[in-house]
RNA sequence: GGAGGAGUGGCAGAGCGGUUGAAUGCACCGGUCUUGAAAACCGGCAAGGUGAAAGCCUUCGGGGGUUCGAAUCCCUCCUCCUCCGCCA
């Protein structure tokens, strides 16, 4: 949730950061439809503060009243305080009723885009920030797409993970099911080498966690939620390692806090249907290993390039081609100032798959957690959060699995085998 | 799931319905003393809103209620502890 205070400071930066959004200048309105009503709610305010001061005032002079036996006196204050207080109520109400108003207005409000973010509504206006320098990998005739790898080789069962829970829900096995543990093993030690904190939090969060980070309510059916206790089953462990912070104050030196997570996601991606969706490029369910990062202001840029060169590192650790994108700000998420794509190639069926988004959502998300840190003057301030995946599985594993196929089998990154215990997934017997 | 108890400032821990936003201790910050440190002593030390400031308002797990007035009474929800039940 952006800061009222910055709508007022940096108007200007506020509108070309939304215009970057597409917002139209009608929809910009709603700027001047917030401040206004701010203005109306430090008016409304003062007014209800005023009466309540006086009502507690005239209260004490009733105790003291009594206190001295003048009981008669007291009483004639009692009818006055009572008609204040009828006063008060309906000034009361007034407030609430703006106060909602602007929180309605405020949460629908999307992150200011950085100012390096490019101008543009859909994923082809994304600029490429660092292209693949080498080749890409040129597979022998014959070379299969994972999900048809995954079939030939017994790794995953789509079919019975479909069986047992619906489509999008697959079922990994035999050295399928141990590569996913190796890789989730190798993100978490090169996390923990770089100082973070391994983190295994609940898969489910409630709606206060939900809306803290910006899932609520922007992308209210995207999570699964189970009604019957209120409860949502995660997106993203940013969901709850983020969370983990919601209204604390750190010390200025606590920052950066890093932590890092293991957890399954699970996403609804309603209405999706087709190629993309094929095999693993698409899923209700999936492994991601993510990096959180609690920044100071000062830092949080150079943070997000520590966080970029983490993901790198360990694209270039799996010997896997990718590129990374500056998305633009019609294809960034609701709540991020700078967000970048990374993307590895899939040679067996010859496409880019997003396997990282790596953040900055500035003050956005602390806002809304009011998460801060106590400055020089021991005034607390907002900090940045950052956060970045490192990495998700199924993609990785669908371009393993096409990249490494060769007539032995499928061949295992060198430094994900002390991992796995083999170095090639041949055919099952 | 059932019975009982409890939720107060960073922590510990007081608080007959009426200057209690909250005693006291610890921690922390500043100062005096000291060559320096420790000790001792003095002072400061919750957040938010509004305001130039003084001040005023709100907040004692969340929400609602009673009252002229609630941390203190009532209702409800949540969390924690103890006992019982069930259970990986």
């Amino acid at each position: 949730m952006i800061e009222i205070q910055i709508l007022r400071d940096e108007k200007e930066r506020v509108i070309t950061g939304l215009k970057k959004r597409g917002f139209t200048t009608e929809r910009l309105s709603i700027i001047d439809q917030i401040i206004d009503l701010d203005d109306q709610r430090k008016a409304s305010q003062t007014r209800l503060d005023g009466l309540l001061s006086e009502r507690n005032s005239l209260s004490a002079e009733i105790g003291n009243l009594f206190k001295s036996g003048q009981a008669e006196e007291a009483n004639k204050l009692k009818i006055k305080v009572q008609d204040i207080k009828q006063t008060a109520e309906t000034h009361e109400a007034e407030l609430e009723d703006i106060k909602q108003k602007i929180e309605d207005l405020l949460v629908h409000l999307p992150n200011i885009p950085h100012a390096s973010v490019p101008d543009g509504q859909t994923p082809e206006d994304n600029i490429i920030h660092k292209a693949w320098p080498g080749d890409l990998p040129q597979l022998p005739e014959g070379a299969l797409p994972h999900w048809e790898l995954a079939e030939k080789y017994q790794l995953i069962d789509f079919k019975l993970g479909a069986f047992i829970t619906g489509s999008g829900f697959p079922l990994y096995r035999g050295k399928g099911a141990r590569l996913q543990r190796a890789l989730i093993s190798y993100f978490l030690d090169h996390a923990q080498r770089a100082g973070y904190e391994e983190i295994l939090p609940p898969y489910m969060v409630n709606s206060d966690s939900a809306y803290a980070t910006g899932q609520l309510p922007d992308k209210e059916g995207q999570m699964y939620h189970m009604e019957k206790d209120d409860l949502y089953l995660i997106p993203t462990a940013e969901v709850p390692l983020t969370n983990m912070y919601r209204g604390q104050i750190l010390a200025e030196s606590d920052l950066p806090v890093k932590i890092t997570g293991y957890t399954p996601c699970f996403r609804r991606e309603a209405g999706s249907y087709g190629a993309d969706v094929k095999g693993l490029n698409r899923v209700h369910q999936f492994d991601k290993v993510e990096i959180v990062q609690i920044a100071h202001p000062k830092h949080s840029y150079a943070t997000l390039q520590v966080m970029l060169d983490h993901v790198a590192h360990l694209l270039d650790a799996l010997e896997l081609p990718y590129r990374i994108l500056h998305l633009c700000g019609g294809d960034m998420g609701f709540t991020s100032a700078l967000t970048y794509d990374f993307e590895v190639f899939a040679a067996g069926q010859q496409k880019w798959l997003e396997v990282s988004s790596v953040s900055n959502f500035e003050s956005f998300q602390a806002n809304r957690l009011k998460t801060r840190y106590r400055d020089e003057n021991g005034k607390p301030q907002l900090v940045h959060t950052l956060n970045g995946s490192a990495l998700a599985l199924a993609r990785i594993v669908a371009a393993l699995m096409e990249n490494n196929q060769t007539e032995k089998g499928i061949r295992i990154p060198e430094i994900l085998i002390p991992y796995t215990g083999f170095d090639f997934i041949t055919l099952p017997e």
